[in-house]
DNA sequence: AAATCACCTTGCAGAGAGTGCAAGTTTTTA
DNA sequence: TAAAAACTTGCACTCTCTGCAAGGTGATTT
Protein backbone atom coordinates (compact mmCIF):
# COMPACT_ATOMS: atom_id res chain seq x y z
CA UNK A 1 0.00 0.00 0.00
CA UNK A 2 3.05 2.01 0.17
CA UNK A 3 3.85 3.25 -3.20
CA UNK A 4 0.49 2.83 -5.60
CA UNK A 5 1.76 5.82 -6.93
CA UNK A 6 1.36 4.55 -10.04
CA UNK A 7 -1.94 6.06 -10.87
CA UNK A 8 -1.65 9.91 -10.28
CA UNK A 9 -1.23 11.70 -13.41
CA UNK A 10 1.53 14.58 -13.16
CA UNK A 11 0.90 16.79 -15.79
CA UNK A 12 4.07 17.85 -17.33
CA UNK A 13 5.88 14.42 -16.58
CA UNK A 14 4.63 10.87 -18.63
CA UNK A 15 2.20 9.38 -15.96
CA UNK A 16 3.98 6.01 -15.43
CA UNK A 17 3.50 4.23 -19.51
CA UNK A 18 1.97 0.76 -17.59
CA UNK A 19 2.26 -2.51 -19.11
CA UNK A 20 -0.64 -2.33 -21.08
CA UNK A 21 0.44 0.56 -23.20
CA UNK A 22 3.85 -0.84 -23.37
CA UNK A 23 2.38 -3.90 -25.00
CA UNK A 24 0.47 -1.65 -27.21
CA UNK A 25 3.85 0.50 -28.70
CA UNK A 26 5.55 -2.79 -28.76
CA UNK A 27 3.34 -4.63 -30.85
CA UNK A 28 2.66 -1.37 -33.09
CA UNK A 29 6.42 -1.00 -33.22
CA UNK A 30 6.74 -4.56 -34.43
CA UNK A 31 4.42 -4.45 -37.30
CA UNK A 32 5.78 -0.93 -38.61
CA UNK A 33 9.10 -2.89 -38.25
CA UNK A 34 8.18 -5.58 -39.99
CA UNK A 35 6.18 -4.23 -42.42
CA UNK A 36 8.98 -2.50 -43.64
CA UNK A 37 11.79 -4.71 -43.77
CA UNK A 38 9.64 -7.61 -45.81
CA UNK A 39 8.45 -4.77 -47.99
CA UNK A 40 12.36 -3.52 -48.63
CA UNK A 41 13.02 -7.17 -49.54
CA UNK A 42 10.78 -8.30 -51.41
CA UNK A 43 8.72 -4.78 -52.93
CA UNK A 44 5.41 -3.55 -51.93
CA UNK A 45 3.19 -6.05 -53.97
CA UNK A 46 4.72 -8.95 -52.89
CA UNK A 47 4.02 -8.66 -49.22
CA UNK A 48 0.36 -9.65 -47.77
CA UNK A 49 -0.80 -8.06 -44.65
CA UNK A 50 -0.90 -11.59 -43.47
CA UNK A 51 2.72 -12.33 -43.48
CA UNK A 52 3.67 -8.64 -41.98
CA UNK A 53 1.40 -9.84 -38.74
CA UNK A 54 3.09 -13.34 -38.86
CA UNK A 55 6.26 -11.59 -38.66
CA UNK A 56 5.18 -10.12 -35.96
CA UNK A 57 3.17 -12.49 -33.96
CA UNK A 58 -0.41 -11.59 -34.33
CA UNK A 59 -3.48 -12.09 -36.39
CA UNK A 60 -4.30 -10.17 -39.62
CA UNK A 61 -7.09 -8.98 -37.80
CA UNK A 62 -5.02 -7.21 -35.16
CA UNK A 63 -2.78 -5.84 -37.94
CA UNK A 64 -6.08 -3.52 -38.89
CA UNK A 65 -6.47 -2.75 -35.50
CA UNK A 66 -3.32 -0.76 -35.32
CA UNK A 67 -3.43 0.74 -38.98
CA UNK A 68 -6.15 1.46 -41.48
CA UNK A 69 -4.03 0.06 -44.52
CA UNK A 70 -0.90 -1.79 -45.12
CA UNK A 71 0.32 1.81 -46.51
CA UNK A 72 -0.11 3.21 -43.29
CA UNK A 73 2.17 0.74 -41.62
CA UNK A 74 4.71 2.19 -43.88
CA UNK A 75 4.58 5.62 -43.82
CA UNK A 76 3.64 5.81 -40.08
CA UNK A 77 3.08 8.55 -37.67
CA UNK A 78 -0.31 10.17 -39.26
CA UNK A 79 -0.95 13.09 -36.73
CA UNK A 80 1.47 11.52 -34.03
CA UNK A 81 4.25 15.07 -34.33
CA UNK A 82 1.43 16.70 -35.91
CA UNK A 83 -0.50 18.44 -32.60
CA UNK A 84 2.66 19.01 -31.55
CA UNK A 85 4.23 21.11 -34.61
CA UNK A 86 0.76 22.72 -34.66
CA UNK A 87 1.20 23.98 -30.87
CA UNK A 88 5.05 24.89 -31.79
CA UNK A 89 3.63 27.31 -34.45
CA UNK A 90 1.01 28.86 -32.17
CA UNK A 91 3.30 29.34 -29.18
CA UNK A 92 6.63 31.15 -30.96
CA UNK A 93 7.15 34.78 -30.11
CA UNK A 94 4.49 36.98 -32.20
CA UNK A 95 6.99 39.33 -34.00
CA UNK A 96 8.76 36.19 -35.45
CA UNK A 97 9.53 36.12 -39.54
CA UNK A 98 6.89 33.04 -40.66
CA UNK A 99 9.72 30.93 -42.09
CA UNK A 100 11.88 31.07 -39.24
CA UNK A 101 8.85 30.37 -37.08
CA UNK A 102 8.25 27.26 -38.99
CA UNK A 103 12.01 26.29 -39.16
CA UNK A 104 12.18 26.68 -35.23
CA UNK A 105 8.37 24.18 -34.92
CA UNK A 106 10.36 21.67 -37.06
CA UNK A 107 12.91 21.52 -34.56
CA UNK A 108 11.11 18.55 -32.38
CA UNK A 109 10.06 16.66 -35.54
CA UNK A 110 13.93 16.82 -36.91
CA UNK A 111 15.25 15.25 -33.69
CA UNK A 112 12.21 12.67 -33.81
CA UNK A 113 13.60 11.81 -37.01
CA UNK A 114 17.21 11.65 -36.62
CA UNK A 115 15.91 9.69 -32.94
CA UNK A 116 15.14 7.19 -35.62
CA UNK A 117 17.63 7.14 -37.76
CA UNK A 118 17.45 3.75 -38.47
CA UNK A 119 13.80 3.10 -39.08
CA UNK A 120 13.59 6.38 -41.08
CA UNK A 121 16.54 5.32 -43.70
CA UNK A 122 14.44 2.50 -44.10
CA UNK A 123 11.66 4.60 -44.65
CA UNK A 124 12.87 6.47 -47.36
CA UNK A 125 14.29 3.88 -49.14
CA UNK A 126 11.05 1.73 -49.46
CA UNK A 127 9.26 5.23 -50.56
CA UNK A 128 11.73 6.06 -52.77
CA UNK A 129 11.57 2.80 -54.35
CA UNK A 130 8.02 2.28 -54.61
CA UNK A 131 6.51 5.54 -55.29
CA UNK A 132 3.35 4.76 -54.78
CA UNK A 133 3.69 5.15 -51.06
CA UNK A 134 5.11 8.79 -51.57
CA UNK A 135 1.97 10.48 -51.78
CA UNK A 136 0.99 8.77 -48.65
CA UNK A 137 3.64 10.26 -47.30
CA UNK A 138 2.62 13.57 -47.89
CA UNK A 139 -1.18 13.15 -47.32
CA UNK A 140 -0.57 12.35 -43.72
CA UNK A 141 0.70 16.19 -43.39
CA UNK A 142 -2.58 17.31 -45.21
CA UNK A 143 -4.83 17.76 -42.05
CA UNK A 144 -1.56 19.03 -40.29
CA UNK A 145 -0.96 21.39 -42.82
CA UNK A 146 -4.66 23.08 -42.61
CA UNK A 147 -3.80 23.60 -39.03
CA UNK A 148 -0.68 25.87 -39.93
CA UNK A 149 -2.45 27.81 -42.42
CA UNK A 150 -5.01 28.44 -39.94
CA UNK A 151 -2.73 29.20 -37.00
CA UNK A 152 -0.57 31.33 -39.61
CA UNK A 153 -3.54 33.71 -40.52
CA UNK A 154 -4.08 34.05 -36.82
CA UNK A 155 -0.93 35.31 -36.09
CA UNK A 156 -1.03 37.46 -39.14
CA UNK A 157 -4.30 38.99 -38.95
CA UNK A 158 -5.17 38.19 -41.99
CA UNK A 159 -8.16 36.47 -42.62
CA UNK A 160 -8.39 32.35 -43.06
CA UNK A 161 -8.68 32.98 -46.89
CA UNK A 162 -5.33 35.15 -47.61
CA UNK A 163 -2.90 33.41 -49.95
CA UNK A 164 0.04 34.09 -48.31
CA UNK A 165 -0.61 31.54 -45.07
CA UNK A 166 -1.42 28.59 -47.49
CA UNK A 167 1.64 29.61 -49.67
CA UNK A 168 4.13 29.91 -47.07
CA UNK A 169 2.98 26.41 -45.54
CA UNK A 170 2.91 24.33 -49.15
CA UNK A 171 6.48 25.87 -49.65
CA UNK A 172 7.73 25.27 -45.83
CA UNK A 173 6.52 21.58 -46.45
CA UNK A 174 8.44 21.30 -50.17
CA UNK A 175 11.71 22.66 -48.33
CA UNK A 176 11.17 20.17 -45.64
CA UNK A 177 10.87 17.08 -48.00
CA UNK A 178 13.61 18.27 -50.52
CA UNK A 179 15.84 18.30 -47.65
CA UNK A 180 14.54 14.38 -45.76
CA UNK A 181 14.96 13.03 -49.69
CA UNK A 182 18.46 14.82 -49.84
CA UNK A 183 19.16 13.47 -46.33
CA UNK A 184 18.06 9.92 -46.89
CA UNK A 185 19.69 9.06 -50.39
CA UNK A 186 23.17 10.09 -49.31
CA UNK A 187 23.52 9.97 -45.72
CA UNK A 188 26.81 9.95 -44.73
CA UNK A 189 27.15 13.26 -45.32
CA UNK A 190 25.56 16.16 -43.41
CA UNK A 191 22.45 16.42 -40.48
CA UNK A 192 19.42 16.77 -41.30
CA UNK A 193 19.21 19.82 -39.44
CA UNK A 194 21.70 21.24 -41.78
CA UNK A 195 20.25 20.91 -45.14
CA UNK A 196 16.72 21.61 -43.48
CA UNK A 197 18.35 24.76 -42.36
CA UNK A 198 20.19 25.58 -45.70
CA UNK A 199 16.80 25.05 -47.67
CA UNK A 200 14.91 27.62 -45.26
CA UNK A 201 17.67 30.50 -45.85
CA UNK A 202 17.24 29.34 -49.72
CA UNK A 203 13.67 30.29 -49.20
CA UNK A 204 14.19 33.70 -47.49
CA UNK A 205 16.51 34.81 -49.92
CA UNK A 206 14.05 33.69 -52.79
CA UNK A 207 15.88 30.85 -53.97
CA UNK A 208 19.06 32.38 -55.56
CA UNK A 209 20.57 29.91 -58.16
CA UNK A 210 23.86 28.34 -57.77
CA UNK A 211 26.68 30.18 -59.23
CA UNK A 212 28.41 28.73 -62.50
CA UNK A 213 31.25 30.65 -62.35
CA UNK A 214 32.70 29.36 -59.19
CA UNK B 1 -12.46 5.33 -102.97
CA UNK B 2 -12.28 9.29 -103.28
CA UNK B 3 -10.55 10.17 -100.33
CA UNK B 4 -9.62 7.61 -98.07
CA UNK B 5 -6.94 9.91 -96.64
CA UNK B 6 -7.73 9.26 -93.27
CA UNK B 7 -4.39 7.07 -93.00
CA UNK B 8 -1.92 9.94 -93.56
CA UNK B 9 0.64 11.04 -90.20
CA UNK B 10 1.09 14.06 -90.88
CA UNK B 11 3.92 14.72 -88.60
CA UNK B 12 3.41 18.06 -86.48
CA UNK B 13 -0.36 17.65 -86.94
CA UNK B 14 -2.69 15.16 -85.10
CA UNK B 15 -2.75 12.67 -87.34
CA UNK B 16 -6.51 12.31 -87.88
CA UNK B 17 -8.52 10.65 -84.60
CA UNK B 18 -9.71 7.64 -86.06
CA UNK B 19 -12.79 6.00 -84.73
CA UNK B 20 -11.46 3.80 -82.64
CA UNK B 21 -9.54 6.82 -80.69
CA UNK B 22 -12.01 8.78 -80.43
CA UNK B 23 -14.23 5.85 -78.62
CA UNK B 24 -11.32 5.49 -76.06
CA UNK B 25 -11.60 9.06 -75.39
CA UNK B 26 -15.19 8.65 -75.30
CA UNK B 27 -14.97 6.18 -72.89
CA UNK B 28 -12.48 7.27 -70.75
CA UNK B 29 -14.10 10.75 -70.19
CA UNK B 30 -16.92 8.70 -69.46
CA UNK B 31 -15.71 6.92 -66.68
CA UNK B 32 -13.96 9.75 -65.29
CA UNK B 33 -16.95 12.17 -65.46
CA UNK B 34 -19.47 9.78 -63.26
CA UNK B 35 -16.42 8.75 -61.19
CA UNK B 36 -16.23 12.26 -59.95
CA UNK B 37 -20.31 13.00 -60.31
CA UNK B 38 -21.17 9.83 -58.27
CA UNK B 39 -18.34 10.66 -55.88
CA UNK B 40 -19.06 14.50 -55.39
CA UNK B 41 -22.33 13.00 -54.77
CA UNK B 42 -22.00 10.10 -52.00
CA UNK B 43 -18.44 10.26 -51.21
CA UNK B 44 -15.43 8.41 -51.87
CA UNK B 45 -16.43 5.21 -49.89
CA UNK B 46 -19.82 5.12 -50.88
CA UNK B 47 -19.31 4.43 -54.92
CA UNK B 48 -18.17 1.18 -56.12
CA UNK B 49 -16.46 1.15 -59.72
CA UNK B 50 -19.34 -1.24 -60.45
CA UNK B 51 -21.39 1.69 -60.34
CA UNK B 52 -19.07 3.97 -61.83
CA UNK B 53 -18.87 1.38 -64.71
CA UNK B 54 -22.54 0.85 -65.16
CA UNK B 55 -23.02 5.24 -65.78
CA UNK B 56 -20.25 5.01 -67.98
CA UNK B 57 -22.39 1.73 -70.19
CA UNK B 58 -19.22 -0.16 -69.91
CA UNK B 59 -18.43 -3.59 -67.93
CA UNK B 60 -16.25 -3.15 -64.76
CA UNK B 61 -14.03 -5.05 -65.92
CA UNK B 62 -13.23 -2.49 -68.73
CA UNK B 63 -12.99 0.39 -65.92
CA UNK B 64 -9.73 -1.61 -64.99
CA UNK B 65 -8.68 -1.33 -68.60
CA UNK B 66 -8.53 2.10 -68.26
CA UNK B 67 -7.44 2.96 -64.76
CA UNK B 68 -5.79 1.15 -62.45
CA UNK B 69 -7.64 2.18 -59.32
CA UNK B 70 -10.62 3.62 -58.80
CA UNK B 71 -8.77 6.83 -57.64
CA UNK B 72 -6.73 7.38 -60.69
CA UNK B 73 -10.05 7.64 -61.96
CA UNK B 74 -10.89 10.89 -59.89
CA UNK B 75 -7.44 12.61 -60.06
CA UNK B 76 -7.01 11.81 -64.01
CA UNK B 77 -3.87 12.77 -66.38
CA UNK B 78 -0.75 10.20 -64.86
CA UNK B 79 2.05 11.84 -67.04
CA UNK B 80 -0.21 12.62 -69.66
CA UNK B 81 0.78 16.37 -69.32
CA UNK B 82 3.79 15.26 -67.22
CA UNK B 83 6.24 14.66 -70.33
CA UNK B 84 5.19 17.96 -72.04
CA UNK B 85 6.11 19.99 -69.19
CA UNK B 86 9.07 18.11 -69.27
CA UNK B 87 10.15 19.07 -72.67
CA UNK B 88 9.04 22.82 -72.26
CA UNK B 89 11.10 23.30 -69.22
CA UNK B 90 14.41 21.61 -71.57
CA UNK B 91 13.60 23.54 -74.18
CA UNK B 92 13.66 26.88 -72.22
CA UNK B 93 16.23 29.81 -73.17
CA UNK B 94 19.07 28.61 -71.06
CA UNK B 95 19.86 32.38 -69.30
CA UNK B 96 16.68 32.21 -68.11
CA UNK B 97 15.87 32.37 -64.69
CA UNK B 98 15.13 28.81 -63.34
CA UNK B 99 11.48 30.43 -61.53
CA UNK B 100 10.92 31.99 -64.95
CA UNK B 101 11.40 28.69 -66.75
CA UNK B 102 9.32 26.71 -64.38
CA UNK B 103 6.14 29.37 -64.53
CA UNK B 104 6.45 29.44 -68.47
CA UNK B 105 6.45 25.95 -68.54
CA UNK B 106 3.13 25.65 -66.58
CA UNK B 107 1.35 27.65 -69.26
CA UNK B 108 0.15 24.83 -71.45
CA UNK B 109 -0.90 22.76 -68.00
CA UNK B 110 -2.66 25.70 -66.67
CA UNK B 111 -4.57 26.50 -70.31
CA UNK B 112 -5.66 22.46 -69.89
CA UNK B 113 -7.47 22.98 -66.58
CA UNK B 114 -8.94 26.28 -67.47
CA UNK B 115 -10.18 24.53 -70.52
CA UNK B 116 -11.88 22.08 -68.89
CA UNK B 117 -12.51 24.12 -65.89
CA UNK B 118 -16.28 21.96 -64.71
CA UNK B 119 -14.43 19.26 -64.66
CA UNK B 120 -11.23 20.39 -63.13
CA UNK B 121 -13.55 22.30 -60.45
CA UNK B 122 -15.44 19.01 -59.88
CA UNK B 123 -12.05 17.33 -59.20
CA UNK B 124 -10.89 19.62 -56.77
CA UNK B 125 -14.16 19.42 -54.55
CA UNK B 126 -13.95 15.96 -54.83
CA UNK B 127 -10.30 16.24 -53.45
CA UNK B 128 -10.45 18.26 -50.86
CA UNK B 129 -13.45 16.60 -49.49
CA UNK B 130 -12.35 13.03 -49.36
CA UNK B 131 -8.33 14.09 -48.20
CA UNK B 132 -7.22 10.51 -49.14
CA UNK B 133 -7.30 11.44 -52.73
CA UNK B 134 -5.03 14.19 -52.28
CA UNK B 135 -1.83 12.49 -52.05
CA UNK B 136 -2.73 10.76 -55.14
CA UNK B 137 -3.29 14.13 -56.91
CA UNK B 138 -0.07 15.01 -55.44
CA UNK B 139 1.59 11.78 -55.99
CA UNK B 140 0.90 11.98 -59.97
CA UNK B 141 3.44 14.18 -60.27
CA UNK B 142 6.43 12.22 -58.54
CA UNK B 143 7.39 10.98 -61.86
CA UNK B 144 7.28 14.23 -63.50
CA UNK B 145 9.22 15.90 -60.73
CA UNK B 146 12.29 13.71 -60.82
CA UNK B 147 12.37 14.40 -64.58
CA UNK B 148 12.23 18.16 -63.71
CA UNK B 149 14.92 17.73 -61.37
CA UNK B 150 17.47 15.84 -63.91
CA UNK B 151 16.81 18.61 -66.71
CA UNK B 152 17.31 21.09 -64.68
CA UNK B 153 20.65 19.71 -63.29
CA UNK B 154 21.66 19.61 -66.73
CA UNK B 155 20.69 23.51 -67.67
CA UNK B 156 22.29 24.34 -64.30
CA UNK B 157 25.29 22.28 -65.35
CA UNK B 158 25.58 21.32 -61.49
CA UNK B 159 25.47 17.24 -61.27
CA UNK B 160 22.51 15.68 -60.25
CA UNK B 161 23.17 15.69 -56.69
CA UNK B 162 23.04 19.09 -55.81
CA UNK B 163 20.04 20.38 -53.21
CA UNK B 164 19.11 23.03 -55.83
CA UNK B 165 16.96 21.72 -58.37
CA UNK B 166 14.71 19.47 -56.42
CA UNK B 167 14.33 22.18 -53.90
CA UNK B 168 13.04 24.80 -56.88
CA UNK B 169 11.16 21.75 -58.17
CA UNK B 170 9.33 21.04 -55.22
CA UNK B 171 8.91 24.59 -54.25
CA UNK B 172 7.12 25.08 -57.34
CA UNK B 173 5.22 22.39 -57.38
CA UNK B 174 3.64 23.52 -53.75
CA UNK B 175 3.01 26.63 -55.06
CA UNK B 176 1.23 25.64 -57.97
CA UNK B 177 -0.87 24.20 -55.90
CA UNK B 178 -1.44 26.51 -53.32
CA UNK B 179 -2.60 28.76 -56.33
CA UNK B 180 -4.94 25.94 -57.62
CA UNK B 181 -6.55 25.49 -53.85
CA UNK B 182 -7.10 29.08 -54.12
CA UNK B 183 -8.30 28.96 -57.62
CA UNK B 184 -10.90 26.23 -56.86
CA UNK B 185 -12.11 26.87 -53.58
CA UNK B 186 -13.36 30.58 -54.23
CA UNK B 187 -13.64 30.26 -58.00
CA UNK B 188 -15.89 33.57 -59.12
CA UNK B 189 -12.64 35.12 -58.18
CA UNK B 190 -9.37 35.56 -59.92
CA UNK B 191 -8.04 33.77 -62.77
CA UNK B 192 -5.24 30.75 -62.12
CA UNK B 193 -2.74 32.09 -64.42
CA UNK B 194 -2.53 35.13 -62.14
CA UNK B 195 -2.97 33.63 -59.14
CA UNK B 196 -0.19 30.93 -60.20
CA UNK B 197 2.24 34.34 -61.24
CA UNK B 198 1.96 35.99 -57.75
CA UNK B 199 2.89 32.88 -56.34
CA UNK B 200 5.47 32.32 -58.49
CA UNK B 201 6.49 36.43 -57.73
CA UNK B 202 6.55 36.18 -54.08
CA UNK B 203 8.75 32.73 -54.10
CA UNK B 204 11.39 34.75 -55.88
CA UNK B 205 10.82 37.89 -53.30
CA UNK B 206 11.91 35.56 -50.33
CA UNK B 207 8.55 34.91 -49.24
CA UNK B 208 7.84 38.60 -47.92
CA UNK B 209 5.15 38.83 -45.45
CA UNK B 210 1.92 41.12 -46.36
CA UNK B 211 1.82 44.07 -44.09
CA UNK B 212 -0.01 44.17 -41.51
CA UNK B 213 -0.42 47.73 -41.46
CA UNK B 214 -2.75 49.38 -43.98
C1' DA C 1 -7.43 -11.26 -2.99
C1' DA C 2 -11.54 -11.58 -5.50
C1' DA C 3 -14.60 -9.73 -8.35
C1' DT C 4 -15.42 -6.53 -11.75
C1' DC C 5 -14.42 -3.70 -15.48
C1' DA C 6 -12.19 -2.14 -19.58
C1' DC C 7 -9.56 -3.00 -23.34
C1' DC C 8 -7.18 -6.05 -26.66
C1' DT C 9 -6.90 -9.90 -29.55
C1' DT C 10 -8.72 -13.17 -32.60
C1' DG C 11 -11.58 -15.85 -35.90
C1' DC C 12 -15.26 -15.67 -39.04
C1' DA C 13 -18.03 -14.01 -42.59
C1' DG C 14 -18.46 -10.87 -46.22
C1' DA C 15 -18.08 -6.75 -49.48
C1' DG C 16 -15.17 -4.57 -52.57
C1' DA C 17 -10.65 -3.72 -55.20
C1' DG C 18 -7.80 -5.29 -58.61
C1' DT C 19 -5.63 -9.04 -61.95
C1' DG C 20 -4.94 -12.90 -65.37
C1' DC C 21 -7.00 -15.53 -68.78
C1' DA C 22 -9.85 -16.91 -72.51
C1' DA C 23 -13.36 -16.00 -75.28
C1' DG C 24 -16.12 -12.81 -78.42
C1' DT C 25 -16.48 -8.42 -80.95
C1' DT C 26 -15.10 -4.32 -83.50
C1' DT C 27 -11.86 -1.55 -85.94
C1' DT C 28 -7.96 -1.34 -88.82
C1' DT C 29 -4.94 -2.98 -92.26
C1' DA C 30 -3.64 -5.62 -96.30
C1' DT D 1 -13.11 -9.27 -98.37
C1' DA D 2 -9.78 -11.60 -95.31
C1' DA D 3 -6.38 -11.43 -91.89
C1' DA D 4 -4.50 -8.84 -88.01
C1' DA D 5 -4.71 -5.96 -84.17
C1' DA D 6 -7.06 -3.87 -80.45
C1' DC D 7 -11.01 -3.51 -77.29
C1' DT D 8 -14.61 -5.51 -74.33
C1' DT D 9 -16.39 -8.74 -71.36
C1' DG D 10 -17.22 -12.60 -68.08
C1' DC D 11 -15.12 -15.67 -64.85
C1' DA D 12 -12.34 -17.12 -61.29
C1' DC D 13 -9.24 -15.75 -57.97
C1' DT D 14 -6.30 -13.17 -54.47
C1' DC D 15 -5.95 -9.58 -51.36
C1' DT D 16 -7.57 -5.59 -48.62
C1' DC D 17 -10.43 -3.99 -45.17
C1' DT D 18 -14.68 -4.02 -41.95
C1' DG D 19 -18.31 -5.55 -38.51
C1' DC D 20 -19.44 -8.71 -35.14
C1' DA D 21 -19.12 -11.89 -31.42
C1' DA D 22 -16.46 -14.45 -28.62
C1' DG D 23 -12.42 -15.09 -25.44
C1' DG D 24 -8.35 -13.36 -22.89
C1' DT D 25 -5.31 -10.18 -20.29
C1' DG D 26 -4.28 -6.10 -17.70
C1' DA D 27 -6.43 -2.45 -14.64
C1' DT D 28 -9.72 -1.15 -10.81
C1' DT D 29 -12.58 -1.48 -7.08
C1' DT D 30 -14.15 -3.34 -2.84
Amino acid sequence: MICSVAGVTTPGAPPAPGLRDRKKRQTRAALAEAALRLVAERGLDQVTVEEISAAADVSARTFFNYFASKDEALVGDPAGGGVRLVARVAAAPPGQPVLTTLRHALDEVIDEIRADRELWSLRMEVVTRNPALLPRLIAGNAATEQAIVDVLAARLGVGPDHPYPRLVTAVAGAALRAAMTRWATHRDDRDLADLADEAFAALAAGLPEPGPAR
